[in-house]
DNA sequence: TGTTGCATTGAAAACGTTTTCATATTAAAT
DNA sequence: ATTTAATATGAAAACGTTTTCAATGCAACA
């Protein structure tokens, strides 16, 4: 059916070996690459890929998982992974996980079928915690999501230092009751908290915190309700912008001026931030950055597998916009 | 180095054949069966798909490739593909053109080489063109982006009736004036356009066109120009979103009242259309159900490849809000 | 001229599965 | 008890490549 690399052989009047060593780049003489490429194109021949990768063991290919796609800060990174991935010469496997661990799981068991070259998650918090029960048989670098020691390479945003800026900003604009919502399902929530604790303890302030399931009606009913009690912030921090819309929206159905009565900062520059008025102030993620990191990584890891650990922390943007700037 | 077929086998005490038909589902006594279920658990076997797929000519796999990730119709379609192809025991290869016709065409040789089951494609307008120079061995199913007769089963939108609703609703209103600007490298912009210049025309209308690549910088340029000089429309219509964008910033640029000033009514409901203020009208597509059907017709193609061409065409829902409402 | 060495080539093995085919076993029917 | 049919099993072939290995040809060198 399929014209294969016997036929190719065959029009070419050479042996397979030598169709093959043209196109793989082994050593050949002009005249048989000629023939060998004439007849490539005279039959339209297309390599077939699971016997290639079947025999050479090598698949040219990096898996790529990440928890949510539809949120656009992951939809950035597999872009940057699949642009920087294709300029490396490699094919990318891409998995979206929608938060679900049994998925991850799935996913990741996948990937050792595919017996990818190397791999590249953004695992949930559960899949975190159960990645050192795996053994992989290639390199496997953490990217967006990781604890502080963790035994792969790892690329990811300050999210301490992205969660003490923002608090600083509100202080310095003369918020005092600054409180924050924080995700409870992803490890980087529970660092933006840390780091927000930190901050609120260090200005001599107290830490007002909530956290939930990135869920946004719920996240909203909460909103409202704290933003109609007694005691509601003048600022609040959201660990994602999910949260962040949710607070513009109870903000508005409390109607709380922002960002007179309330302030609103958050994680994530998305096209919508600075579309409402005021615009919204957050951390933009160095997005694109860390996807060419991570293929990088992936690389380096293949090419020398006993190095030592690489951890590459960048730092994240402060957009400072009308949200947070007192009038 | 990895565990293979024969590991188990000999461990199960079976031959590699009952191994095989174990875990692909041949018929085996329930006595092998457990056996080689326990030697699989013990040794962590993972099946190798580069083989498997190349002897059994079967790879459960159906690709994807979508002209713009970034944009969020494109991965809600992603995502909707990839939860259908999942529920069908399939899996999916992704790959995003970011509208580059030259990358289309890797893809698409790409997905040969990957000898996949079938092939889901939002084309863009160069490669939607040279489609039918291509041979395929699998069935290839057209998404969102197709024109009235082409060779494949499509899955559309139907543009046409979307762009005429819009356009009613706006003379509804009041509007007379009313605008559009188009994406000239789409195949829907050019419906959209057609189902813009008829609406107008059985209005009584004069249609006012533009059609530009979609490019923000360049489409606010052109807006804010057009909306600051004399013969200004006071309705425009945009065959995108990010088009939409522009248009709502380029109204602000120039001081123009959304809506009194002017109307803005776009395609596709983002996350930020309703979060401004006005909301924006937009046509909502049917994404979810697309993606669904696109799956299930590459499905259908594969089980019976010479039933009668499928043309879905689904119809969007106008959403109407602020942007479009005199007060 | 006779060796040596290198570049090029083809035959055949190998990759890890599934599938075919023949055989052995079991169950059912007479 | 004997035959027939159905089922379960293993040996070996097959899938389409790459890679190994040995052979060939040619140029360079002594």
């Amino acid at each position: 059916m399929a014209v294969g690399i016997k036929d190719v052989a065959k029009i070419a009047g050479v042996s397979p070996a030598s169709v093959s060593r043209v196109l793989g780049g082994g050593s050949v003489s002009d005249k048989v690459r000629e023939k060998v490429l004439n007849a490539v194109k005279a039959t339209g021949y297309r390599p077939n890929m699971a016997a290639r990768r079947l025999r050479s063991n090598r698949t040219e290919t990096i898996g790529l998982i990440v928890a949510d796609l539809v949120n656009p800060f992951f939809t950035a990174i597999t872009q940057a992974v699949e642009s920087a991935a294709y300029k490396a010469g490699m094919r990318v496997m891409f998995c979206n996980t929608g938060e679900d661990p049994e998925r991850e799981e799935m996913y990741l068991r996948f990937m050792q079928e595919e017996r990818v070259s190397g791999l590249i998650v953004a695992p949930t918090a559960q899949g975190l915690k159960s990645l050192s029960k795996w053994s992989f048989d290639f390199p496997l670098v953490l990217i967006d999501r990781a604890r502080d020691k963790e035994k792969f390479d790892v690329i990811v945003m300050n999210n301490h230092t992205a969660a003490r800026e923002l608090v600083t900003h509100l202080h310095s604009q003369g918020y005092q009751r600054i409180g924050g919502l924080f995700g409870a399902t992803s490890i980087t929530g529970e660092q933006r908290k840390e780091g927000y604790i930190e901050a609120i303890r260090s200005l001599g302030l107290k830490p007002e915190i909530k956290s939930l399931p990135s869920t946004a009606i719920v996240a909203q009913k909460e909103l409202e309700a704290w933003f109609s009690s007694a005691d509601r912030p003048d600022a609040i921090i959201l660990s994602n912008s999910l949260f962040t819309r949710s607070a513009l929206m109870a903000a508005r159905a409390t109607g709380l001026q922002i960002p007179d009565d309330i302030a609103i900062a958050g994680f994530d520059d998305e096209p919508w931030s600075s579309l409402v008025d005021p615009g919204i102030t957050v951390i933009r993620q160095p997005v694109e950055m860390m996807g060419k990191e991570a293929v990088s990584a992936v690389i380096q890891r293949i090419e020398s597998p006993n190095a030592p650990l690489r951890r590459l922390m960048l730092s994240g943007e402060c957009v400072i916009r009308g949200s947070s700037r007192k009038r």
